[in-house]
DNA sequence: CCGCATCCGGGGCGATACTG
DNA sequence: CAGTATCGCCCCGGATGCGG
């Protein structure tokens, strides 16, 4: 991108993460941690392969993320963030926190869907109100990656691609899985939306106590 | 700008203030608060006219900025963001966190540069060392508006365009300002590239202790 | 299959001129 | 002062191809 040519910060770092997708491929390699192309492309749908390589060579010269061979096992690139690159989480949190108004608002027709996008939404709206208890773990099940969200000792962190054994776990789609989370529908009116709850109730009341009316 | 289509908090965000220039409008209304066209213009040097006007009516049309009628005295249209659209501080402030790096390196031969941009390297290098005593002021004078910085009560707060009496006075060129302000420069140095410092030096001293050897 | 490069059509952007 | 009009260019989207 044509740069702002402007002594300031925020100019600056436009600069560098303004272009278009930019900050969406530091949004992916966050949530998955070192990945391939490939992967990169699944959680951007409808970005031109050309445009992807471009953006990954210009992160990689402006040092927020890395190239790397894959062990020698399987044959592949993979990417990762620098560390410079992962100090962008304040801020893509922040901005995720500020876009957040835009999901309460259930999907458009054609939006595509990743389950790990979940993570702003989870920590957005979630909160352990019952942190002296021994930790517990929610698994999500939107037809993807498996999710989990764990609460433990006060604090709700989002894990993504294991399949460890959880208390309870939530199937449906992403609108009725977020509804619930958000406290935009109680459990029984995500049950009328295909929503399925199975497991101790007590699970989702800790994490989000106005579910389970 | 074509929406992502993603239904994600973060690409949301974007589909509404990830177009190029958008960011930077924010930046200047939350700087400058209601001001009119020509003045956000001012502080975006290079954007199309056709461009800002397109913007302006984007922004308003996504609920972030607001458009008013100046009180009768003057005629003019006044640009001033929604409460929605300050919400985006947070975020603004983050990125201009993140790219605070880049302005240490100092400016680039052709950077523009504004005055009141100095509130984040401001709210970044500066704190408020001696809390307990009473409040002090540090003028700014870079040959642009009047900047103002204010230590109070642990506080370190930037005022932009008010003339009011300061117990101290900074002049010089933006490098020269920033580099004594994130005490990359001493105050011998500073002044040895052309800054001029007037007053009591237990100001710069209590903002920035580093500066006064 | 992975990681791109190439080609082409369309639209966003930059620069300048002009107007109520 | 607050935009609109115009034009050329480059960035982007979409499809295809291709070497490792």
């Amino acid at each position: 991108m044509r740069s702002y040519s402007q002594y300031c910060a925020v100019a600056k770092a436009l600069d560098v993460v303004g272009d278009r997708w930019t900050l969406l491929i530091v949004r992916e390699l966050m949530l998955r941690g070192a990945c391939r192309y490939t992967d990169i492309r699944d959680g951007l749908p409808g970005i031109a392969s050309n445009l992807l390589a471009q953006r990954l060579r210009e992160l990689e010269g402006a040092g927020v993320i890395e190239r790397r061979d894959a062990p020698p096992p399987v044959a592949a690139t993979l990417y990762e963030l620098t560390v410079r690159g992962a100090e962008l989480a304040p801020a893509l949190h922040e901005l995720g926190r500020w876009g957040i108004a835009y999901i309460a608002e259930g999907p458009a027709v054609d939006d595509e869907f990743r389950s790990r996008w979940l993570s702003w939404p989870a920590e957005q709206f979630l909160s352990d109100h019952e942190p002296h208890k021994p930790p517990v773990r929610l698994a999500i099940d939107t037809g993807q990656d498996p999710v989990a969200i764990e609460a433990s000792a006060g604090e709700v962190r989002v894990t993504v691609g294991e399949y460890a054994p959880a208390d309870a776990t939530l199937t449906g789609s992403p609108h009725a899985v977020l509804g619930l989370l958000s406290g935009r529908l109680d459990l029984k009116s995500a049950r009328e939306r295909g929503l399925e709850y199975r497991g101790s109730t007590a699970v989702i009341a800790r994490l989000q106590p106005l579910a389970t009316t």
